[in-house]
DNA sequence: CAGATAATATATAAGTTAATATAATTTATT
DNA sequence: AATAAATTATATTAACTTATATATTATCTG
């Protein structure tokens, strides 16, 4: 699409509800940190719990977001569950997200 | 920061706040497609309404959120006020969203 | 300049969804 | 069976969404 073309609106809407909720599962600080530390790879639920040092059922609660929404997927190995990354848009925006916010010798003004 | 360094997690979870205020901000899919408009220059409240087609005082209320978190700026000409996008960060997070959502020439599976 | 009109914003209220704490459950291991 | 790791259920409080009604700011017209 070049740039003076006007993307149908339909499919902009749709494709606006999609990133829209990709946006609204990013949209909590703590399940941004959860993604922060899976992107450098997979950890399990107790490692994530010390990590982000809220309370059990609190993180289960926002990794269940995380599942739902395709972000993450999970693997058991015994009694520990591991979460990882599972999603290439979510992985896409963290690394912006990192640029903007945590790079610090690349940030600018504003 | 090299691949191996953990940020500081207090640092870390400054940004996250930082980052999830953008994210929440652009959870909405009427806003992100605001947003979406106003990436290609800024318009007026009147376009914006035509274009998005919600009613009035809902868009004027979905316009502030951008407004209050710093994404947007505006102008007054007249009776009319022009938008416009008014965050590098905002800008960088659409430009990912518009290459994974929409450019469908280089979207992959998942 | 007074009043009408146009463009946009704010207030209020109702309904919905999200966040989070405590308690109870599930699944696997020893 | 007891323990460990994680999830689900329940309840409460807070935040978001959106509609209707009202207000503001600027322009136009007589």
């Amino acid at each position: 699409m070049d740039a003076g073309t006007v993307m149908d609106i339909d499919i902009l809407r749709r494709s606006a509800k999609e990133a829209g909720r990709l946006m609204k599962a990013l949209s909590n600080p703590d399940r941004l940190l959860l993604m922060c530390q899976l992107a450098q790879g997979e950890l399990r639920v107790g490692e994530l719990e010390e990590i982000v040092g809220i309370v059990q059922p609190t993180l289960s609660q926002q990794l269940s977001v995380l599942r739902e929404d395709g972000l993450v997927s999970t693997r058991r190995e015994g009694t520990a569950i591991y979460y990882r990354i599972d999603s290439e848009q979510a992985l896409a925006v963290m690394a912006v997200l990192y640029e903007q916010f945590c790079d610090l010798s690349k940030r600018k003004k504003k």
